[in-house]
DNA sequence: ACCAAAAGTAAAATAAACATTACACAATGA
DNA sequence: TCATTGTGTAATGTTTATTTTACTTTTGGT
């Protein structure tokens, strides 16, 4: 799965630290999804949607190996 | 985080083991998916849209304790 | 009432998410 | 040059997702 929150964060022109606070994450755990290090839960999904207030899959899609 | 995959099924008069197989998850996975018993990652949520022809939202959304 | 299919549940095990702390590195500006 | 800010990364630990197996309960049809 890939996923556009560094673009999204360019747009808000927000830090990591700033968008983890507004979520309710750690700065790592912001660092290490949009990395794609790991599948962050859909409540996690949700709320970045709801902050960046676009879709779900507006931010994260599926690729082939999903 | 509330979710509507019973009604989505119901539409589209599927079981739940075969959503599971369509998906590629387990049985007791949509099954405890659908109680909210836990909340599943962003993949499969996505896998849910793609598969009921959706959006995540009209599937998933939050509550005031998420 | 009986039977079969579907749904619910539970225990145990494994995998993965997420937190915490801490450190390194690059860019920028005083 | 020094300090600061943003980013990347690693180790370890806790919590939670997901599987597997298996059993119980519900539901619908005959």
């Amino acid at each position: 799965m890939k996923n556009k929150l560094k673009i999204q964060r360019a747009i808000k022109d927000i830090t990591q630290a700033q968008l983890a606070e507004a979520i309710g994450v750690s700065r790592q755990s912001i660092n290490t999804i949009e990395k794609g290090k790991f599948v962050p839960s859909t409540v996690l999904a949700l709320k970045f949607a709801r902050y960046f207030e676009v879709s779900v899959e507006e931010i994260f899609s599926l690729e082939d190996d999903d």
